[in-house]
DNA sequence: GTAGAACCTCAGCTTAACTTGAGGTCAAGG
DNA sequence: CCTTGACCTCAAGTTAAGCTGAGGTTCTAC
């Protein structure tokens, strides 16, 4: 092994990332970032957890779970320092997924659309259901839910 | 008052909406829901709760929490039955709230976007550094994440 | 009139992502 | 030498939105 370049502490890390000290400790339990330990036992981190916990932050903005996160980033190499080329496939895959996020969005807004003309906001059974039901004062036994 | 019409049980209710008896205790612990009682203090609830049940499941697909639903809700009449206009401005209010949701990940999106070509995954931060910063093998004590 | 289904309340469990606290260690400064 | 601050571990608390189970009551049907 080189001379190990850990020479942050976990307090400095969590100022410069702006997490708390236990969020860093919670993390490392999760598999998300490593550390060493100095003599003393002390965690010691090298700069590059820096960005890792950059990147847990991004993609939980992107509404991923930590375990989602860990998952995908499992699949960095732990021989290296991860190169741009790593990171990017990351992005990519996240970017796919937040898209996709979107127009379900988009899609429930859209069958909102239609119910907000009709005022019965029971969206998709809406509209199998006839017109008159919905402006009917309260309808009968339907099924509102959506089943699936 | 008028004769109660209060005849379903919470088994016939939780089966024609689609969810547990418990969730049905819940609701009502919550306030998202009301119920009489018979004379054995079995709840009876009235039809009308089934729309009731609908428009939470919505406003919940909608990402909405129980308690900003209970709020919303709380602006319903409680003298009378809800018209049509009372869900729709409901359903106004949160579709707008959805609109904004929206476009909060698309703009998250775009960000990313810019960051796939740099591979920092940084985001807003990514934009903030020189390009040079992004394509160093690690930068240095750069602030990755969002203050805001 | 009695079995069994459905109902009642209350308490505790579950997951996610942390936070908070207790009790103990370690290194630097005065 | 002693205090102070940063650090350590481990356990328990927190919020959301329910689920599950225990122990007891009521309703319905035969």
């Amino acid at each position: 092994m080189a001379i190990s370049e850990a020479s942050f502490s976990v307090g400095q890390i969590a100022e410069r990332a702006g997490v708390s000290v236990a969020t860093l400790h919670f993390y490392e339990s999760r598999g998300l970032i490593g550390s060493e330990r100095n003599a003393g036992n002390q965690r010691r981190y090298r700069r590059g957890v820096l960005r890792r916990i950059a990147v847990i932050k991004t993609a939980q903005r992107l509404g991923l779970s930590l375990a989602d996160i860990a998952d995908a980033m499992a699949t960095l190499p732990v021989d290296r320092t991860p190169t741009k080329a790593d990171w990017k496939r990351l992005s990519t895959r996240w970017r796919s997924q937040l898209q996709a996020r979107i127009e379900q969005l988009q899609r429930l807004r859209d069958e909102l659309d239609g119910c907000i003309g009709c005022g019965c906001l029971s969206l998709r059974q809406c509209r199998l259901r006839n017109p008159d039901d919905c402006a009917g004062d309260e309808g009968e036994g339907a099924i509102y839910l959506e089943r699936a």
